[in-house]
DNA sequence: CGTTTTTGACCGGCGC
DNA sequence: GCGCCGGTCAAAAACG
């Protein structure tokens, strides 16, 4: 598992995810709240790293993509983030990292310029 | 050695 | 009632 920090990206976008619109079922409606901020970055690697430690949990394959999609969970302590990351099947070029949760810690890693980008995201967050 | 990765299988929910 | 889908976990193996 080389994680070395690869970005290829030109263009970002941040798109705010809000939790699905459930019908009335059961769901944390009154307690945690998971908001859903999904990035869209124009990368030839899927691989981005944020500066966070991910442990990738699972790999499917989605209707409406030729490319599985990649489930990948924090590593912290009482870091309970979870990420995920999909490429579009009309361009390859395109990542769409999906991340679930919020960090309970700081970045460590150099982050470059990416620090920068993780502050957009931060302030893109919402619902 | 510790950690992480990979694939398969399993479960729950929903649909019809 | 059964089938299907999505999502998660588990174990094993691999790597530094």
């Amino acid at each position: 598992m080389e994680n070395i920090p690869k970005l290829g990206m030109e263009n970002n976008q941040a798109i705010g995810n809000e939790n699905e619109a459930k019908p009335s079922k059961k769901k944390g409606e009154k307690k945690s709240k998971k908001p859903r901020y999904a990035f869209q970055t124009r990368s030839q690697v899927d691989i981005l790293d944020d500066g966070y430690r991910w442990r990738k949990y699972g790999q499917k394959a989605v209707k409406n993509n030729k490319f599985p999609r990649s489930y990948y969970r924090c590593t912290h302590q009482n870091c309970d983030v979870k990420k995920q990351v999909q490429r579009l099947s009309k361009d390859e070029g395109i990542v769409v990292t999906t991340y679930e949760g919020m960090h309970s810690h700081s970045i460590e890693k150099s982050t470059d310029n990416f620090e920068h980008i993780l502050s957009q995201m931060q302030i893109y967050t919402p619902i």
